[in-house]
RNA sequence: GGAGAGGUGGCCGAGUGGUCGAAGGCGCGCCCCUGCUAAGGGCGUAUAGGAGAAAUCUUAUCGAGGGUUCAAAUCCCUCCCUCUCCGCCA
């Protein structure tokens, strides 16, 4: 959510600033509804204020046994007045409130304009797609030809489209390569390690910006409760810190946690269909960091480090793009995405995605730490990133370590989690 | 699933209709006293919204929401959470 002061004091701004995001702020009518909000408050408040008096006064005089008829009848007009004008304000700022949590976060001036995908910037590449003297083949083929590998038809059977069983080899490779990301950030990058639930209520999921707008692309459970599966670790885990006020001497927090994610995927029936890059399920090891306000932009830059380390320590061909304003996520301000190249689709896709959320989320979650310079809450910062998606970890593994008979050669980094095992198949 | 007990400020804990944003204690901060240490004394110490240049004023908040009332931490209803016992269970 963005600050009501900021979006009163200098709404054009602002709404220039929105409009890199593709999101039209509706200023006028804004002002409008605070013009309103603001007269009866006033209002409400003073006969609040009127009534307060009047029931004090009402204690005393019948504490000293005198006769209250008067005053008791002067409440009556004053009663009706206060409930219809509450009830207004009430709605007023209801309304202001559910517009707010509909806008997005402004993105940070160093976003570059565009509308969607291809407007994003290349800030760095790094190794060199491997050439190949065979014609390679994508990690769906690939699995499906190993003795202990990939099977998409069986989990089509247990369950439907878009869910993989993974067998064996394939099955010690994904959880190594789990074990691998934790061990790192942990040991080499100072996160500590949380296990969190996967199954949410709306209040961390409106923390985090997927609620309200995004519901589509949940799994809801049914019951009683609005409970629904994670989309990403960063739901649970950033909502840790929701309504609490930090120590300064605790920050930053610095997070890793493994699990899976759940996505329903609607509006994505063409995309990915084949294999394991778009699935209803998948795994990820997520980086989350709550800062002060001063470090937020470092932070961002070190944690993207540390999500390039796991690639770099793969040795897996990958570059770094800032996404443009057309291709930002909602509550982020600034995001770069990590893609790793892809043999079989001769390009790059991402493999991890890091953003910056200001206090944008820490707003909705009433997430804050005590100032000592101020002495007073404020607002932490708040900054994820995948590091990296396990599941298109090990897709790039296997397409980028295949070899001529269908075999894929274990990284080096991994082979101590697989009991010395070289290679798949 | 059955029965019971609770949820109050950073923490403990009092408060069953009014003068209660809330006693008392602990903790914390500033000051005083004390030549160290220990102890003692005074003052202060929630969050959010609004008005104001500011001093300040004001509204709301005692798990959440609704209700009764001139007035609710206190009474009623619904929900959530915690604890104890029984049952079941990985």
């Amino acid at each position: 959510m963005l600050d009501p002061k900021w979006i009163r004091s200098e709404p054009e701004a602002l709404a220039k600033r929105l409009l890199k995001k593709k999101y039209s702020l509706n200023i006028e009518w804004l002002a409008e509804l605070d013009g309103q909000r603001k007269q009866l408050q006033l209002e409400t408040e003073n006969l609040q204020n009127e009534r307060n008096t009047r029931s004090k006064a009402i204690g005393k005089a019948k504490a000293a046994g005198e006769n209250v008829d008067a005053i008791l009848q002067s409440m009556e007009q004053l009663k009706t007045e206060l409930e219809t004008k509450k009830e207004l304000l009430n709605a007023l700022q209801l309304e202001f409130h559910s517009y707010l949590m509909g806008v997005p976060n402004v993105p940070d001036e160093s976003v570059p304009p565009g509308n969607d995908e291809s407007g994003n910037l290349v800030v760095s590449t790094w190794g060199e797609p491997k050439q190949f003297d065979f014609a390679v083949k994508d990690h769906a083929e690939l699995g499906e030809g190993l003795a202990e590998g990939l099977d998409f038809a069986t989990a089509a059977k247990i369950t439907g489209s878009r869910f993989v069983v993974m067998r064996g080899q394939v099955a010690l490779l994904h959880r190594a390569l789990i074990q691998f990301m934790l061990n790192t950030h942990t040991r080499d990058h100072g996160y500590e390690e949380v296990n969190v639930p996967y199954i949410v209520n709306s209040d961390s999921l409106t923390g985090t910006g997927q609620l309200p707008k995004f519901e589509e692309d949940l799994f809801k459970l049914r019951g009683e409760q609005a409970y629904y599966l994670i989309p990403t670790a960063e739901v649970p885990v950033t909502n840790i810190v929701r309504d609490e006020i930090l120590e300064s001497a605790s920050l930053p927090i610095k997070f890793v946690c493994h699990s899976p994610c759940f996505r329903s995927e609607a509006g994505s029936y063409g995309k990915d269909t084949k294999g394991m890059i778009r699935q209803h399920q998948f795994e990820k090891v997520e980086l989350v960091q709550i800062v002060t306000p001063q470090t937020s932009d470092s932070t961002l830059e070190e944690l993207t480090a540390h999500a390039e380390r796991i690639l770099q320590l793969l040795h897996l061909p990958y570059r770094k793009v800032i996404l443009c304003g057309g291709d930002m996520g909602f509550a982020s301000a600034k995001t770069y995405d990590l893609e790793v190249w892809l043999p079989s689709q001769t390009c790059y896709r991402e493999i991890s995605s890091c953003s910056s959320f200001t206090d944008y989320q820490a707003r909705r979650m009433q997430a804050r730490w005590r100032n000592p310079a101020t002495g007073k809450p404020e607002l932490v910062h708040t900054i994820n990133g995948s590091g990296l998606a396990v599941g298109r970890t090990l897709v790039a593994i296997m397409e980028n370590y295949q070899e001529a008979d269908g075999r894929i050669r274990i990284p080096s980094a991994l082979v101590a989690y697989m009991h010395g095992l070289e290679y798949l198949g």
